[in-house]
DNA sequence: CGCATTTGGTTGAAGTGTCAAGTAAAAATA
DNA sequence: TATTTTTACTTGACACTTCAACCAAATGCG
């Protein structure tokens, strides 16, 4: 029935398709492996405490933790168990809802990552920004935003702007 | 002494990091879900399919398909292991260097990728390709490379065209 | 109100990936 | 030619992710 030709890829679609698998391959590990160095942290705990340290009193619902960080429920669950257990989040139940987690970072958590952005952020550059051009940046930011798209139209980031 | 200050990222940069971030973390799975319905197969399993049967004689040493699926030469071992014991792939020592694994899909296991691969197409061209007009591919493709070659100066998508 | 459904989250088991250590062959060096 | 170093790869242990099942609170509805 659905035996059409399939539409394969031509030279600059496969160029385009090889170069995405290597970065969504290589990257994380590269890096991850300077927070893991300095502080025994994966990338995805770096993110979620990063998360946290950004959002309103560096407190979160589980739910919205786990939107941010693209993450599954499950998968931000027995993170967070351990976080907790390093003593870099606390947790509460929700006042009003109580089958809400709140996650909320402590002043050890706030400290670590605070600690560990700058050496972060300069992994982000010298892997990401410090190969690219200002054109080329702009590029990756409207073409990573319409991938976002395809893979979860109700990504966090395209969140219109909150009304204040 | 290194204690300048950070180099943080402005708004772009932040934008364009946050998508690479997302599709770093969700394309994977998204591309994964139906391999492993339709066949049992990890993307990074039929990767390594994928290269071999692309491979002159449907053969190479483990080292090469290690570069060519931008793996560890532990994680490809491994899997050549799991594949093996599904007689997907064949092993052997190389002919005058005992050290080499050759590593050989079989007529299985090039029905399976081909099988396979009309979906396969289909999945990457869904999340990607159609969310991008003409223009975003050709931007994909010349920003993509310049990342890959920032994560793996020697990256086998860049070496250049062999000369017959 | 009583019951069914949905929502928000947790848990344990099974499968993968990573890391450190180990092996054997080849190449380099003395 | 003997010894050391390097290369190519394998292995086992441990940590992490996913999946399916589960639970309790909230909501919907007859």
């Amino acid at each position: 029935m659905t035996e059409l030709e399939p539409r394969w890829l031509n030279d600059e679609e496969r160029s385009a398709w090889l170069a995405v698998l290597a970065i969504t391959t290589l990257l994380p590990g590269a890096l991850e492996a300077p927070l893991q160095q300095a502080a025994k942290l994966s990338l995805f705990e770096y993110n979620v405490l990063a998360m946290l340290s950004e959002a309103e009193d560096g407190i979160l619902p589980m739910s919205e933790l786990a939107a941010r960080t693209s993450a599954s429920l499950s998968r931000l669950s027995h993170v967070a168990k351990k976080l907790h257990a390093r003593g870099l989040v606390e947790r509460s139940v929700h006042t009003g809802d109580a089958r809400v987690t709140q996650t909320a970072i402590t002043g050890v958590g706030l400290k670590l990552i605070r600690d560990l952005a700058p050496a972060h952020v300069e992994s982000v550059r010298e892997l990401i920004f410090d190969q690219l051009d200002h054109k080329d940046v702009a590029d990756l930011a409207r073409v990573g935003r319409k991938l976002v798209r395809g893979l979860d139209e109700q990504h966090w980031t395209l969140r219109p702007p909150v009304q204040p």
